[in-house]
RNA sequence: UGAGGAAUGCCUAC
């Protein structure tokens, strides 16, 4: 089992879940029955493809041969429900993660939280997290990240910013993903100023700004029609040893094109190309 | 051996 299993998963990583799901026919063929750990890697699979049904066909097969299924496949299959904006099948393996008395833990709370946020429900997002606290679930930096997401794209920077205080407080180091999303947050918030402010404080706490939060503030720079200085970002992130990726030249060209500076997205493009970068 | 976080958005309309 332990080798299949590592198999299956590994198919499922790479997002080749038809070959994942050859080895668990075959386990069943030659007598290896799969356990949870089987189904969890293959319902994670099918969650990452966006394919639900099939995830949910995985998580029947689990119940159907009498196995129980633990709080990770719980999670696993409630994260691609959330991934597809199925609030409703989040709660509803939520409340029955409770009728079932099932330990309860820090993935889930963090997964009902993004459900909630994502959902526009910010104040009932905000009361679980509260109750983690009473639950002893302490969150950890994921849980921040999603929380802050959550604040900054209900345009809460203020409150988003308290929030990061709050960690520093309890002598947490927020990661590049937390500064991201504030930085995220104040280009949303038409704040690109302060957001670059921020990213130049980033080598200040130790932390390099990578080709995601380069590409947040370009896209931001263009949707202001500043060209130039998305440009001349794009420059500074290459000088520091940063390489623009696919979707940042795809950001920045499809500014140009919009604001019809076919000639600079030309050059762009080619510039691209000459880099071995492609568009789909 | 299995689960959670940031960019090319999402919706709506044309």
């Amino acid at each position: 089992v332990l080798a299949c299993n590592i198999c299956v998963d590994g198919f499922c990583k790479q997002g080749k879940v038809e070959a994942a799901e050859r080895i668990f026919m075959i386990m069943k063929r030659i007598g290896v029955r799969p356990d949870i750990v089987t189904c969890t890697a293959l319902i994670n699979g099918y969650c990452s493809i966006g394919d639900m049904e099939q995830a949910r066909n995985i998580f029947d097969i689990l119940l159907n041969s009498g196995l129980k299924p633990d709080i990770v496949c719980y999670t696993s299959l409630m994260n691609g429900y959330c991934k597809q904006g199925r609030f409703d099948e989040v709660l509803h393996l939520f409340t029955r993660i409770r009728a079932q008395g099932l330990e309860r833990n820090i993935v889930l709370y963090s997964i009902m939280l993004h459900a909630l946020f994502r959902e526009g429900r910010c104040e009932e997002g905000l009361n679980l997290f509260k109750e983690m606290e009473a639950l002893k679930l302490y969150p950890d930096m994921i849980t921040y990240s999603i929380l802050l997401d959550g604040l900054c794209s209900a345009r809460r920077i203020a409150e988003a910013f308290a929030v990061l205080q709050t960690m520093e407080d309890k002598g947490m180091v927020p990661d590049l993903v937390i500064y991201t999303t504030l930085i995220k947050g104040l280009c949303e918030d038409n704040r690109v100023q302060e957001a670059e402010d921020l990213l130049h404080e980033l080598p200040s706490k130790g932390l390099e700004p990578n080709v995601i939060t380069y590409t947040i503030i370009i896209g931001a720079l263009c949707g202001e029609g500043k060209i130039d200085e998305a440009k001349d970002l794009m420059d500074r992130m290459v000088n520091k040893g940063c390489l623009p990726n696919s979707v940042t030249y795809k950001v920045f060209v499809g500014c140009l094109l919009r604001m019809n500076m076919m000639h600079e997205a030309i050059l762009v493009s080619e510039e691209m190309v000459s880099m071995g970068i492609t568009l789909d």
